[in-house]
DNA sequence: CGCGCGATTGAGTAATTTCAAATCTAGTGG
DNA sequence: CCACTAGATTTGAAATTACTCAATCGCGCG
């Protein structure tokens, strides 16, 4: 049994021994190397991830060919192509291993049924898209409030185990700025 | 009885009429002068609100004192500092109506109290959130990937009947570039 | 009529991008 | 252990984009 999965779902709700195992049950546990794609662009979207360990990335390459990087997670970050998961349309995202990691995977049935049979999940899961909403709006607001530099500054005190794990390029282009400007900023 | 209420609601769960009407009885209908505030910053957030009519918008004003704006709402968008409401913290928004509103508010108490009850309505809110998390991403990815031209292009396209009753200086705030840049696009 | 708000226009400035080249670094195979 | 290579970072210079500040214009409402 997972202690990882416990860990995580009672930061938030508490479950009985027997309510946990049906939860656990329908997650699968999967690894991925470094540069493995675990969602394709233009691909059916199955399922969301919760990362044990490693490093992974959501982006998109825009009409000219460059690459936004829209999340970074780590150790108890879901990431998936949230807007083809829910509409249960093909990605338009690419989701890839930075640093070989180790995942819990749910599939869109599973998280129908586990939120439908258990209120706790389905507060869970409310819970946990309320915050990631609340991320996104601080996100939105710094793209338009603030320098390069001062969003590079919030990005290391904010998140400080990824600037050791994650190339510089990458987080300049999380950052919304070219690679060269992000260098040029110290 | 809010006809208004309960065609919204239905978009994504179907209810009873004795469901209905405990849901009903747990919102408050509010009406918003020009210029009138939903959520002062700095106050507490007690209320989220479901816009029936008018125009309402989010914003923060940042160190150097421009105004950003978060959101627009009009008829079926729910908006408040969802940060502040969400942590029940202090509001670093303003909520304040561009148009004459009818709303429907709801209080994180009753909120609870209701998706504690009701698992349709924690459903229903947990659809909302996702939706509202998936509508963010795609903003982001529009702020970093595209010029201020295409963002305007894509916003006259994506919310037709806003550019009507919103002045084009309130956009640009929206958009993230000056209202003299938006002027000078066209 | 006059005021306030919104929109536009001009000119100079600041920030960031692009393209190109050089440098640095870590990992690999001989 | 060294040489090689791919990826990552840095630097330079020119071009572009958007910003700020300031002035003007237009219009609807009281």
């Amino acid at each position: 049994m997972s202690h990882f999965l416990k860990i995580h779902i009672q930061e938030i709700v508490s479950l009985s021994e027997d309510e946990f195992e049906t939860v656990q049950a329908l997650f699968i546990k999967k690894k991925f190397r470094k540069r493995q794609f675990l969602v394709q662009e233009n691909q059916p979207v199955n399922e969301i991830f919760l990362i044990e360990k490693g490093f992974v990335k959501s982006s998109i390459i825009d009409s000219s060919g460059k690459e936004h990087i829209l999340q970074f997670a780590s150790s108890n970050w879901w990431i998936s192509d949230f807007a083809g998961f829910f509409k249960q349309e093909n990605s338009s995202l690419a989701i890839d291993c930075i640093e070989e990691a180790e995942v819990y995977s749910i599939s869109f049935e599973n998280m129908n049924l586990l939120c439908s049979q258990m209120p706790k999940m389905e507060h869970f899961f409310r819970i946990k898209s309320n915050f990631g909403y609340v991320a996104l709006q601080q996100r939105i607001l710094s793209l338009m409030s603030k320098t390069a530099r001062e969003r590079y500054e919030d990005f290391v005190k904010q998140y400080p185990g990824f600037t050791e794990h994650i190339p510089k390029q990458l987080i300049a282009s999380y950052l919304g700025v070219s690679r060269e400007t992000l260098s040029r900023l110290y």
